[in-house]
DNA sequence: CAGTTGACGGCCC
DNA sequence: GGGGCCGCCAACT
């Protein structure tokens, strides 16, 4: 975090230049058992409307083992389509080994969403 | 330097 | 709950 960053406002809001490795640093900071969302993520990085590029960063996320990119989800608990280690099952498989449940195909937020400030 | 491209999210039917 | 639209933003052409 620069200063020049935390000079940058918009509507209100405060926003950091989102970059791929602030993305995989937030991730990496997500307890076993837990998700977050995308919007979490970008959140925490500095810009809350910066989503969709959190789903770019993790789409070309380089290693899956130190970045556990599977504990991220959509803002409604459902799993990417489009994960890239082994698709969407692989996924759902992984978050269940780490003790996360499924009802109906999706998280169960309420019990499972990541307090980043516990 | 001007598009294009998405692992998204909010809003509105 | 579900589907469509649209605004968002860094990386890549």
């Amino acid at each position: 975090m620069t200063d020049h960053d935390k000079s940058l406002w918009q509507d209100g809001l405060p926003i950091t230049k989102l970059s791929y490795e602030k993305i995989y640093e937030i991730v990496r900071r997500i307890p076993k058992g837990k998700v977050a969302t995308y919007g979490q993520i970008a959140m925490l990085a500095g810009n809350e409307r910066g989503a969709r590029v959190v789903g770019n960063a993790l789409h070309h996320n380089p290693d899956g083992e130190e970045t556990p990119c599977y504990r991220v989800v959509n803002g409604q608990g459902y799993p990417s389509k489009a994960f890239v280690f082994g698709g969407i099952q692989v996924q759902v498989e992984r978050l269940k080994k780490d003790g996360v449940e499924f009802v109906n195909g999706h998280v169960d937020m309420k019990r499972y969403l990541w307090n980043p400030y516990e």
